[in-house]
Parts: C-alpha cells; sequence; structure tokens
DNA sequence: AACGGTATTTAGATTAATCTAAAAATGTTT
DNA sequence: AAACATTTTTAGATTAATCTAAATACCGTT
C-alpha cells in the first residue's frame, strides 16, 4: 500500500507522460507537485526501489506497469469524486477540484465500485475527461475542434478558444457548458455550418466560427 | 489548520470524556488511537501550546472550547458521511466506520454542508447517533431500554442486550435494525406489552421481555 | 511514612517527506 | 572541444509523528 504523497508522484508522471513518449522531467515533476526537484530525485528513488516507476539517473521517469495500473485508479476516482460532486451536491465544474483531490485518495475499493454505480457508471467526468474502468481501461480521447468531427461523431466540451462574455453567454443559450456532450448530427456544405444534438437533447444548428472555438473529446 | 492526527486526538478526547467529567488519561488516548503512551504526551503537549487541550502534567487532558468545536466539526463529518454511506451507497452499518474515518478527515466546510443538505439533514448517524449541527450543538442523547419511554416518545435503536439468532432473527422480521427508529404508541397495561412503530412505518406489538432487552436513544 | 506498582513523562532514535546549498552531469554555444 | 548555463543529484538539516527505554511522579497498602 501506498502513502497518498506516492500517489501524487505516479498520477504526475503519468499526467506528465501522456503526450510525449520519452521519460519525464525531474524539474517538470516537481513544478507539478509543487516542491522542489531534491524532493522528486528522493522520491522518485523510493518508487523505483518499489517497481512503480522506471528511472535511470539524468534521464527522467516513466511508470511501470504497477506504476501505471496505481496512477488510473487514482485517476479513475478522482473523475467519480467530480461527478459526484457535480450531480449530486451541486457544485459547479470549477469548485471541485481541491476536493477531489482530497477525496481520491480514501482507500477503500468497494466505496469506488458502489460510487460508480450510484454515479449510473459515467464514461466521463464533469470536464468531459474520460472515466476509467475498474481494470484501468479507458478510451484514449482525441481533443479535435467540433469542425473535424464527422457525422454521427460524438465529442465533449472540453475548452473553449476564444471567452469574450458574448461568446459564452451564447455557448450558454444553446446549453453548452464544459463537460456538455455534443453529437454532429448534419454539415451544410454551402456555409460549412453545422448542425449538432447537446447533451442527446437540444438539435441547434451553429456557424463554422462558433465550431471552430470549440474543442471537443472525440468519444 | 490542523492535521488530521491532531484531529484523531482530539475526537478520542472528546470521546472518552463524555462520561466522565475529570481529565482524560494519557493511557486512556493511548488505547483509543492505538498508539503508546509516550507519543500522546507528545501530541497533548503540542494540542496544549495551540490553544485546543487543557493539560497538566500527570492530571490528564480535556478539550478547550475551540478543541470542543474543532472535534464536534470531525465527528459531524463522520457522521453525514456514514449516513452517505448507508442511504446512497447500500452499505451494511457495520461495514461503514473505516471509511468514514477517512472521509471525516477531507477539507472543505462547503461539502459538509451540501453534503447535509443531500442527505435531507438527518439528525442521527445509521448506528442512532445524534449528528451536531454546523455550530457544533447536539441534543444529548439518553440511552434507555425501550420499556422506559413514555407513550409518543421516539428514539433510535442503539443496541441489544440479547444477541441469540432467534432475537436478532425476530427483530428483523419485524424491520427492526440497529438505527431503526422506534416511537411509542401504547402501552397495555395487563401484560406490559408495547405497541411501536418502526422507523415511523411498521406498527407492531412487542412484550416486555423484548422490550427490556432493546436500548434506544431519547430523541 | 516508606514500599511497590502503575501511570506518565523525558530523552534519544527512527521514518517519511521535505528543504537548502553544493557538487556533478548534461546540453548548448561559440 | 572548451566554456557556460541548466538540470539533476547528493549531502546534510528539518519537521511531524512515532517508538523504546529509562527516569520520574503518583497512589494504595502496609
Amino acid at each position: 500500500m501506498q502513502s497518498s504523497t506516492e500517489e501524487d508522484y505516479l498520477k504526475a508522471i503519468f499526467k506528465l507522460n501522456i503526450n510525449n513518449k520519452n521519460g519525464v522531467s525531474t524539474n517538470s515533476i516537481a513544478k507539478e507537485i509543487n516542491t522542489k526537484a531534491s524532493s522528486v530525485t528522493d522520491m522518485i528513488k523510493k518508487l523505483s526501489e518499489k517497481g512503480l516507476v522506471n528511472y535511470i539517473k539524468y534521464q527522467g521517469s516513466t511508470l511501470s506497469k504497477e506504476g501505471r495500473v496505481i496512477a488510473l485508479k487514482i485517476i479513475r476516482k478522482h473523475r467519480l469524486w467530480e461527478v459526484f460532486l457535480v450531480e449530486k451536491l451541486k457544485f459547479k465544474w470549477d469548485e471541485i477540484h481541491d476536493i477531489a483531490e482530497q477525496l481520491e485518495h480514501i482507500k477503500s475499493p468497494e466505496l469506488v465500485d458502489r460510487l460508480d454505480k450510484h454515479l449510473g457508471f459515467p464514461k466521463t467526468d464533469p470536464h468531459g475527461d474520460p472515466i476509467p474502468n475498474k481494470q484501468g481501461e479507458f478510451t484514449v480521447q482525441e481533443i479535435v475542434t467540433l469542425n473535424n468531427l464527422k457525422i454521427n461523431d460524438k465529442g465533449n466540451l472540453i475548452s473553449v478558444s476564444e471567452d469574450s462574455k458574448e461568446f459564452l453567454n451564447y455557448l450558454d443559450g444553446i446549453q453548452l457548458k464544459l463537460g456538455s456532450s455534443i453529437e454532429l448530427i448534419d454539415l451544410f456544405e454551402f456555409d460549412k455550418s453545422l448542425k449538432i444534438k447537446v447533451n442527446n437533447n437540444l438539435e441547434v444548428t451553429i456557424s463554422q466560427k462558433v465550431a471552430s472555438n470549440l474543442n471537443v473529446s472525440k468519444i
């Protein structure tokens, strides 16, 4: 059994390693965890001895298979708790991170399973990020702008490239929030406008310009 | 802000001090926390310097006003989470203690309030123990055997004095579990039998002998 | 009041996680 | 390839919480 501090390091390495395939630098971990590089070196050595991290001096770190499993368990818990906080306790999506950061370290496999069931086995968290299943598997999400979807593709709104009041109000008007699901229904060639279905419910047509400012994770 | 270890000590002193008015002994805290007396002395000194505990060498400890407030906040959180685990996640009442022991240390006042609301502002936990309100106030519960209630009194089943299979099965048959609410509806003088309402729902009549084996906390 | 036993405290060590400052390795530029 | 800057590691200290073992205080008996 690992300490929550160890779990934080594993999670950090997982996050930093998602895009670049090479080892994660000591400094980048330090920045992520908000600590000093020397502390990171110490902890990485410890995790390496435990077999959770592959570490070669001066060459950065990657997760071992076992370390990855643990990281994914933490991420699963974090995201399930986020769903709970938003769906059940009615928190806003931007108020939940610090609380989920604590809840993710609660140790009880039974609790996670029951929480999952209680929430109806959600596939994504309120930010649209995928929730790994019990085995640590999750659908890798490709993040694209909405106008890169093909007809019948589905995605979740991850972020917006434009944040003027007007634009955000417009999104609000068509019930689009971070995390909302979007399905591309139709594409009109003559003006490149798109017909989408929001949250499996409301169908609206949006312009190509709007679509190009919406970043969605393909499901 | 205090560490969860400090919170555990405050909670222990609170529990041990409920009945006896005098200071709590170092040894009893050690037993409660599962640690050594020397560790307790160290921690008590620290808490005393912080103004959370009144401590005189060789004479035991009591909580200061401030320490009591913190202890009650922890207990409030513990019991609210217990309600959540049983009511929402369908845990059995005897599986929840260790999990609640972890959840009680999550730091977010907002979370506690919302959880309270989500659960419908419960007055007692699944074991029938009272949940302190936001201000740390709670109704002191008097524990009596059921046949000491007066007509229209309400209580929660806290424990049973008899634990034979037959007796427990009988209780099960009338939907009486630990934590169940019981209201005394009527009292029949000629055989001292009692008519009670279980969980605001089922009315049953029980013998004086059964009643004398049921310990309830008056609300 | 002295004795013996228990409870409590003190002293000194240990462990996990962190830090600062210095040393060593790496990489980048000229 | 030498010089410099950056990154990483090492060495040694620090803090919180704990422990063991020894010293001290308290309490009930005689």
